[in-house]
DNA sequence: TATGAATGAGCATTCATTCAT
DNA sequence: CATGAATGAATGCTCATTCAT
């Protein structure tokens, strides 16, 4: 387990082994109890050089978020062929997050437990990552009412609501499909795209569900 | 700021003040770089008397995590009303739920973020109380599902995967509400709805999504 | 276990029922390491009420040590009958000392072990208690030397280091005696005084071990 | 007094200066009395360093018994011609037992107080020294009763049940050593030869003190 | 006579971080 | 390029002791 101890290797390779040794001690352990020590030890390099490549605890935490959750947006950005109508691409784009998460645990686990949960600068590293998956998925409502044409007219705060919510039902699916044995990322995908996709629709063809009139306020 | 530090009162109301100390320094800090010194001044009180009646960190952290779980289970309870058909349950359920962790963010933050993010006992706390809210929404899709005496043959774990799939959207939607200012409970609960329900409506009309055949293997 | 927690009770008594508990748990735990709250929930009573009656952990420790220097001294001196020729006292005086220890072993390791180790004053108090008995036993071999009529000339200093090493071997035996199953009072005992009389005697005689003329200075 | 502060030295050096500290410390203030910062800044280290070097209180305190403990042993052992007979060999054992004790009362302190005070872990450590010890004072009473042809069947528990004793009154006179000024190593030893093998002698000249019938049972 | 409530002070242990080589 | 040696600063936890009743 752990890197080969070879000496004396070019810079760019020892820091990709110390973010991997990174991102899996912070996945499992956490960003606080993780410590330099087990991480270097895992990376099989004195803690100096973790410190000399990559500053300090914070940056190699900033360092490991960056990565995987430009790994992750690549994974999914490459899943999708934008040609194809905006159902295929958010069946595809779901396919691909689901695939990816699924083979990457820890990564998954910092991007989406550790990072928002210790503080700020973290938080607002994934949050970056988070929006643009809801801008994808929020061009992908817009592109589907307008090759509906049918009531275009949709207010932004409640498509914006609509993507919030299902970039959050996704990433609540990928921790049950991670945790339910036997389930694949296109089951999980499809479920989602049933959950959703229908939805959206019959809210397009203007048939919303309505709130009733309400006594008490909340 | 911080209760009024009136000396020598019972056990059991300085039990709440110290708890209510840890749910906001948990809540904000996180459980490990919240420090019993800080939970202790905040609550008005020595060190030793946090350890006294609550024994350990991880036992204060737990006792936090219970208090706020039966709360929140309490309030989503308390809203519904189970004469009602389905539909309007899951939107009594969603607006006290909204409700709930619009008025409490921190310990919306403990259940959803620092309980998930340090360790199986606590999360074990959590999923406890996930589970009881995956199984009301269960219950309610099966309902409608009679309801509509449509396709009531739903496979198992198709419909849990839709509760996890609100669920998630819910706890996705709690987040964005609290970080969008003028963003009402009920707005979120409606936007959930259509979303859901409307798709779920679709669903069962017997007009699922259907995913593509596939030629490159997930 | 513990004394029934009867209220009001004259301070005698509980008083005994405080020091009972303490010498026990001094003896399991040692000094350091017994606590206050054990002692005083071993005796059936509240902290402040051991603080009350006896003042400080360290006034009841030396008390412990007080009662059962006072109660092992008193076992010797009532089990010796001073009529006697010199080695039936001594006799007498080792079958009470192995009997008492051998029955209060809680007793024997305050006063053995943790008194001794626990700093000045206590250590004090103890060897006050070691001194009475080296006295006894000094007493003995003059007495023995009288009887004899031979050498009465034993250098004081001499009689002194015989009678430590016979206590300290007296020690050492009822440690033994009371971690090997089977051996009474009664064989430690008579190990012992063949050991030590039969070598006094001699000595007497005026056979003394001779040291050889030594090269190498110590 | 204590080492210089020399920064940068090797590991195991290091460690010897800790070890110093610890047994000073210990031999003065007892284990729980002694603190982790006292040790250290005695070593003139920071107390991290000797974390790291020694893990725990616990495994410093057990590496002072091991390491105090065979310098007795060895300082006995080498202080021991084994060509010589019974009689010269324990004479010369006692005359290194008292010379090394005498010059390290802090360590003899740790091995005969501290170690056999505080809990099963570290008696256990003393205990097989002092077996050892015990064992060496057995092999020289066989051999004495072998050389002298006399009485050769003494009974085993007989000889165990001496030579604890032997060791006992030596232990004894080594802490009455330390406290008499002007008491040497050679006195103390010529006294515990008088006093034991005196009393062997006669004892295997057939001459033992027989103890009287009993009235009373112990 | 007796106690529930409360604390100041200390201690073992850990960790991120740096220097000298 | 790489590391063994070293530390300042916290942190969880415990304990003897006291006050108000």
């Amino acid at each position: 387990m752990g890197a080969v101890k070879n000496k004396r290797m070019p810079r760019a390779v020892r820091e990709q082994q110390m973010l991997d040794a990174a991102v899996r001690t912070f996945g499992q352990r956490g960003y606080r109890a993780a410590s330099m020590d087990e991480i270097a030890e895992l990376a099989g390099v004195s803690k100096p050089l973790v410190y000399l490549y990559l500053n300090s605890k914070e940056d190699l935490f900033t360092a490991c978020i960056r990565r995987e959750a430009e790994a992750l947006t690549t994974a999914v950005r490459e899943g999708v062929n934008p040609e194809l109508p905006a159902d295929r691409q958010l069946w595809e784009g779901l396919r691909a997050f689901f695939t990816h998460t699924a083979r990457n645990p820890d990564a998954w686990a910092v991007l989406h437990l550790q990072a928002r949960t210790h503080g700020e600068p973290f938080a607002a590293e994934v949050a970056a990552m988070r929006e643009e998956m809801v801008a994808f998925v929020t061009g992908l409502i817009l592109v589907a009412a307008r090759e509906a044409r049918r009531d275009p007219s949709l207010p932004e705060r409640e498509v914006a609501g609509l993507a919030e919510a299902l970039v959050g039902a996704a990433e609540a699916l990928a921790a049950w499909a991670n945790t339910t044995p036997g389930l694949t990322a296109r089951q999980a995908a499809a479920t989602l795209m049933n959950f959703a996709w229908s939805g959206l629709g019959n809210l397009m063809d203007g048939h919303p569900w309505t709130p009733p009139a309400d006594t008490a306020p909340a």
